[in-house]
DNA sequence: ACCCAGGCGGGCG
DNA sequence: CGCCCGCATGGG
């Protein structure tokens, strides 16, 4: 019996961009590895590790995914959104001409769905810093406190990402030595929160209102990332982060560079956009980031 | 040297 | 409610 089958498919997919996913500041930016010359991504997905290339164009292309877990197909479809109806999400926010050029640029980035507590772990790294750092406090946090994954012949072949209970024991002083910083005292009591007083994985993605309303009773998890959690961790589209880049990029070009209080622009987002806030928002976000 | 980063908690008026 | 402040750290 052959152990340590590498499965391999292929998914035909439209409308698919894996490095403007990879590259634009979501969870799989900041622990996954991204090849750049063979277009693609390795990332743990639970205790499994994954594989996902892709072929083609914007337009249209193949995913091929190379994983040793039978369900690997499935992770990568929910992970990606690929059963999202696009030209739907596009020509809803394809609402004016800063829009039309944002999606034009970075067609077929999607907004990710990942898993709940790596993504508020993320998020509460994310507070007052850079994408770089970021990533750097994620994957050292990942080093220190997450666990090896073996292939069958005992060989490691990837981390995986702590959980809550996991980092039971792990103090603020620890979190401080992988870089945290003052988000240090935030992870160790979140880890707490999430394990004894808080389940993540029971509340209802489609509660928009409650689950900002759970999200924030965790320390260290504001209006801002409770958005982040709420749209790239439960896929609530309806969610829309407000951080520097997004404030200035729609006070710069929709609001001729008047200053906009974050409640005017959640107004006007949800105006705007609807319940595809969040799917406009990844794009706002980027393209304001790349300006 | 100085400024900034996918903000938040806490205190004040 | 709004406003203001301090906050750790590393890169440009």
């Amino acid at each position: 019996m052959v152990y340590d089958e590498i499965f391999a498919s292929r998914i035909k997919v439209a409308d698919f961009s894996l490095r403007h996913t990879f590259e634009s500041a979501q969870p799989l930016t900041f622990y996954g590895h991204y090849n750049n010359a063979s277009n693609t991504l390795t990332y743990a997905d639970g205790q499994h590790m994954l594989n996902v290339g892709f072929e083609g164009n914007a337009e249209s292309g193949q995913i091929v995914v190379a994983s040793r877990y039978a369900n690997a197909i499935e992770d990568v479809k929910k992970r990606f959104r690929l059963e999202d109806d696009m030209n739907g999400m596009y020509a809803s926010v394809s609402t004016d001409a800063f829009m039309r050029k944002a999606i034009g640029k970075y067609r077929g980035m999607r907004v990710t769905l990942n898993d709940p507590w790596e993504t508020t772990v993320c998020f509460i790294i994310s507070q007052f810093n850079n994408v770089k750092r970021i990533r750097g406090i994620v994957l050292k946090l990942i080093g220190t406190f997450g666990s090896d994954i073996k292939d069958d012949n005992d060989r490691v072949i990837g981390r995986s990402f702590p959980k809550s209970a996991d980092l039971l024991n792990v103090t603020e002083s620890d979190f401080k030595k992988i870089g945290a910083g003052f988000r240090a005292r935030y992870l160790a009591e979140a880890a707490q929160y999430c394990t004894h007083n808080l389940d993540l994985y029971k509340l209802d993605p489609n509660d928009y209102e409650g689950l900002k309303s759970e999200l924030t009773g965790i320390t260290g998890v504001g209006d801002k990332v409770a958005d982040c959690i709420a749209l790239m961790g439960y896929g609530n589209m309806h969610a829309f982060p407000i951080d520097v880049w997004v404030k200035r990029t729609l006070e710069k070009f929709y609001f001729k560079g008047r200053k906009k209080s974050v409640k005017e622009l959640h107004a006007f987002a949800e105006k705007k956009w609807g319940r595809y806030a969040g799917f406009a928002q990844q794009y706002l976000f980027y393209q304001g980031m790349n300006i």
